[in-house]
DNA sequence: ACTATGCTCGTACGGTGTACTATTTGTCAA
DNA sequence: TTGACAAATAGTACACCGTACGAGCATAGT
């Protein structure tokens, strides 16, 4: 009475992949903390049991999750330089984070680095070997450049606003009353500041990364 | 026959300072996965429901933890120049979040900052202002290190050593075999390269954090 | 003595991950 | 066609979680 070779209330048969790329979904659209088995299975029209059989435990699953979160940031393309290669991963690597807030929190403690993980380490290594960079000097650029690119989306994905109108918007009503100008002044005076001029926290992020990059350029000739 | 104020297995009277603290500390110990409230009212000696006359839910006595690991962070001492003063602070706030490694994770998607973060966010922002930045310049410069500090924390975070010794004893059996050099040469003789040279990643924190500085020091002038 | 208030806690409910077991389905050999 | 076996799906149960609700206790104030 069921069809052929699917079951009923699921279109196509369960996979990893699909299990996966729902659960990104999921963890998208709602919060990760909202991500549960028994959700995600009822999301796929499958019982929460046939999870197990494509994934070993949810931990498995969170790991499969973050390397295809990985497997999106852009590859650095050696061709226009190390520092614009840098550059442009860098900017992919934050708008893939911003689009996955909850990849950021979960690389932490996931000690086993997926494959897109180490593809991607690779690429952007082999680009300052070959920009002249030595081993060393490599590795503080590697530090420095994902500590900051990690570090802001982290930052950027605790803000309640995306864009200047927000902040503008949310500011003036949220912001400005936890900041009375007696016990906080400078943060009184910073914020009123940036409201009236308008701030956009959109151009934030390359600001200091090109900052950095700049500040990189001394380690390239560098022993 | 219990003792006259005292409840039989609480030598102390509870409060939300001694709540907050022994969560505190059994993140630390434990992970912070197993901060659960009954393992927590557990060690406290006391019945699971207690906690709430102090701690209104989970989320709130989270927001106190975190409140209580910025406190922990030493405050800039503008006497010393900016530079050194924002150094210091960096250096105290990584050695803090290594102490409590859980607090990076959290800060993110807790929206509501308490009074220790702010007041430490408005002496950062004096002391940058009273170096001679601009709003606007004093706004970058506290989101470029910020990031850093929080970045490097993050991925620190999630190394599996924290010494140069446990790096040299884990890398060459744990870390090199995950590295075959046909499909990651760059990455294989990185490591093997800083294997042999005794790599210590003690230092790669203010290494970052001087270049970093550096770079900040032509936006004390600008507009 | 009586009440009020501050504090403690037991029980219960709906949620979680997943071990164990049972069932259905697809494939191939005889 | 039938049987057997493996692949795939799922139900039940258990231990744990956060916490709503309300009952109890000790002390202070009257």
């Amino acid at each position: 009475m069921a069809a052929k070779s699917v079951r009923a209330g699921a279109e196509v048969s369960l996979s990893k992949q699909r299990v996966v790329t729902e659960a990104i979904r999921l963890a998208d659209t709602e919060d990760v903390a909202r991500l549960s088995m028994r959700r995600l299975a009822n999301e796929l029209g499958a019982g929460v049991m046939s999870l197990y059989y494509y994934v070993a435990n949810k931990d498995e699953l969170l790991d499969a999750m973050i390397d295809v979160v990985f497997d999106e940031i852009e590859l650095p393309a050696d061709p226009a330089g190390w520092k614009a290669a840098m550059r442009q991963r860098a900017v992919s690597a934050r708008q893939v984070l911003a689009r996955h807030p909850w990849a950021i929190t979960l690389m932490e403690s996931r000690t086993a680095p997926g494959p897109a993980n180490l593809r991607h380490r690779e690429a952007v290594f082999a680009c300052l070997r070959k920009a002249g960079f030595s081993v060393e000097m490599a590795t503080h650029a590697n530090w420095l450049l994902d500590s900051y690119v990690y570090g802001y989306a982290l930052q950027e994905a605790s803000l309640p606003f995306d864009t200047a109108e927000e902040f503008a918007d949310i500011g003036e009503d949220v912001f400005m009353p936890q900041l009375p100008p007696d016990q906080y002044p400078y943060l009184h005076e910073g914020a009123a500041t940036l409201l009236a001029a308008g701030y956009d926290p959109a151009d934030e992020f390359t600001f200091g990364l090109d900052l950095i990059l700049g500040a990189l350029e001394v380690l390239a000739a560098a022993p």
